[in-house]
DNA sequence: ATGAATATGTTCATCATGAATGTAGCATTG
DNA sequence: CAATGCTACATTCATGATGAACATATTCAT
């Protein structure tokens, strides 16, 4: 068996989770996982790098990312499709959360169908 | 300064955050709560005792919940005003992910308004 | 050539969780 | 009434994740 069931994983981190949503829009190297991370959450979570390739080598590690070659600088890493399963697990499990939280009126209702 | 800012306890954890949405429903104690999250998530998230006395003990500590008194055997629990307004500010945390997931088409269309 | 931005990482302390274990009151039932 | 299991609280130890700080090197603009 080569990857960790989806349970093992989950839940995500908030950050391996922003992570996988920047990869979601296409390879990225790490730094620009950052600045990616940082300006869709306007210092609300600020990452550091620290975190950033701690982060990374366990998504490695766990295959929800590959690492692509050509680039000497600057390491590309890719959503895999094991990865993209997991978030979208994710995903759901925060969408619930979400959901849970409407429900308790801790939101203001939704614009769309309550 | 009795509290601290929302930003310095956000993100919460998933298991402070459910929690607090057990709260959101009424008074509980801990026993209850526990019985709320695995019955909620059914094992997706499997609460421990460990990490929920722990938990809760962080909640008491950050001002997010109170003990109420009166009864000997369990220790009774109530979400602070304060502890709403950061729960509110993590669901529109998550909200804001659940988003971003369904823009990068991780999950299926909503059902109501795209 | 100096500094700012890019780019990758490590180390150490702290915090959060999981797994395991402990204690004790209460309820059911056989 | 004894055994069993459920309720209810809690601690300890190992591991995992983060933050803060530090370390290094390249590229780009002025």
């Amino acid at each position: 068996m080569p990857f960790k069931s989806p349970d093992a994983l989950l839940p995500l981190t908030p950050v391996a989770f922003e992570i996988l949503l920047a990869l979601a829009e296409g390879d990225q190297h790490g730094y620009a996982i950052l600045q990616m991370v940082e300006s869709r959450l306007a210092g609300l979570l600020p990452l550091r790098t620290g975190t950033l390739y701690r982060s990374l080598a366990r998504l490695l590690e766990d295959g929800l990312i590959e690492e692509l070659d050509g680039d000497d600088r600057r390491r590309f890493y890719r959503l895999t499709t094991h990865g993209r399963e997991v978030a979208a697990l994710e995903a759901e499990r925060l969408a619930g959360q979400v959901a849970a939280a409407r429900a308790r009126r801790l939101l203001p209702a939704r614009k769309g169908r309550p």
